[in-house]
Parts: structure tokens; sequence; C-alpha cells
DNA sequence: ATTCCTGCAAAGGTTTTGCAATGGG
DNA sequence: CCCATTGCAAAACCTTTGCAGGAAT
């Protein structure tokens, strides 16, 4: 434990002063959530019962909507993996997931592990921005 | 043009039975929609609004319906591309998708031209089902 | 005749939105 | 004080489900 609690309150703070989000309390809570011990992976639903538990009150949909404006911010990024629900990683890097099917439940794979290679080139007038890659698992 | 349209409803008609189902006009027309004219990439609506085009009275529903039987029936693949949709595409073999984001529009890209590399080894009791690889575009 | 399939409408779950009340700067 | 932000409830959206009528074997 190197960082105090109030020097990583003062840390999230600043990130949201960088974001340009007024630090108002419900924001303050969910970013220490999200961002205050290492890397993670949320759905609205999931850090909204996490920050209630937290004795936090706020609402769902402001969940929702400080999700996408840390997404817009830079700050998370929003993953596909399942139609039905949308997850947030806070490790915006461009890295693997292992994507356990029966359990919903996401792990990282290392960001330098994975190659991928002989991607083709881009349609004309148009760039990579991202590749995504999900390795299904299946209990055996 | 190799097969006659007769030829070509014969087969679609074999596939149902391979599967199980019962060669219904509404199957017919689907399977005829997805399968009578090389890889597609559809979303329920979108191949709902097709069959209504073509003059089939189907609804929505049962479109539905037929896409996760003939996942079931391996088909199909169920794509997770975006949150908010579901993609099914026809090709059901281990290729990546250029989508982009923009227009919605996913393409293929062929199945030997990419490689993933050292992923790591899977949990414990787990093993790899499917590689999703997703190359996100955008205009430049 | 029996079983499967379809359509409709209603319910389901997740996400977004409109608007009045609240609270930071 | 002003304007961004919040909370609530309602709406929107995609998808699934229950059930009665219809079609296939």
């Amino acid at each position: 434990m190197t960082n105090t609690s109030t020097e990583r309150q003062a840390c999230t703070m600043e990130l949201l002063r960088q974001a340009n989000l007024r630090p108002t309390r419900q924001r303050i809570t969910l970013s220490f959530l999200l961002f205050g011990n290492g890397d993670r992976h949320v759905t609205a639903e999931h850090l909204h019962a996490e920050a209630v538990a937290a004795g936090e009150k706020v609402s769902l949909a402001t969940v929702y909507n400080t999700l996408h404006q840390f997404r817009q911010a830079g700050l998370l990024r929003e993953l596909a993996i399942d139609g039905s629900k949308t997850y947030f990683d806070t490790n915006t890097s461009n890295h693997s997931h292992f994507f356990d099917e029966q359990q919903g439940a996401l792990i990282d794979i290392p960001e330098d592990s994975v190659r991928v290679e002989g991607l083709p080139t881009p349609p004309p007038g148009m760039r990579i921005s991202h590749v995504d890659v999900v390795v299904r698992l299946v209990r055996e």
C-alpha cells in the first residue's frame, strides 16, 4: 500500500477535473470504485449495486450517465461481449479477454502476450481504431 | 449460375430436414434468403424486413425463433459486435470481421489470413471454444 | 390425429430520456 | 445565482414468452 486514502481521493478528483466533469458526490464514489483498486470489468447494474452497498445514494440512471461520460473522456472502454449486457473496462489499453460463457466472467489477457497477424488492409478511406479479441471458454 | 432455382430450393429443404426442422413456408423463405446467395450478416429485424419485402407473411417473433433454431443446428453463428443488436453470420467458419462503427456494417475477413498468436493457456478446467476477432474501423 | 409451428400481444430486461429538484462553482 | 447534475418515472428498444389457432406429418 503506497498511497493513502486521501492521496487516492485527490487523484480521483484530478481525473474528473481533467475530464471536465464536476466532482459531484456520486461521480467521486463511482470513479473511486472504478479506478481505486486495479483493473475492473463492470456492468452498469453491477456498479450501481456496489455503490449502493457502499452506502452511496445514487440512481441507476446516473450510473449509466457516468459510465458513458467516463467512456467519452477515454477513462473506460466499452466491450461488446454478449448481446444482452454492456461491459465497461477500466483498462483502456489494447488487450484481449477470456470470456467464460457460463459464468459471464471476463478475464484480462496481458496486453503484450497476444499478437494478431495477417490483418488485411482496411477498405479505402478507413483506418483501424481498435482490434477486439475475445477468447470464449467453455467447461471441459 | 450453376444451380436452378428448383435445385437451390431442394437444397434448402434438405438443410431443414437435416436440422430436424419442419420445412414450413416461413422457414423455407428465411433459409432461402439466408443461404441462397453467399455469406451474409443479418439482424432479426433486417431479415424480417427482407422477408416481408419479398412478399412473405412472417412475424418478427418467428424470425427470432427461426434464427435461434438455425443457430442451434449449427447453420448460423451469433456475433457479439455491438451491445444493442444481435448479428447472425451464415459463415460459420472461424473467421474475423471488420466492423464499420459509423455505418454498422460488417465485412468478413478471409478465414486463413488472420492469425492470433501468443494466447495464454485457459484457466484450469476450461477450454477455448472460439476466438472472436473484431477489427473496428473509423473514417479517416 | 397428433405434434409442431406460427402469430399476436404481452411481458421481460436493459438502456435512454424528459423534466423538476438539487447542488457545485 | 447560474447552470450542470441528479433522480425518478416513463419511454424506448430489442428480445422472449404464453397461448390459441393453424399447418405439417
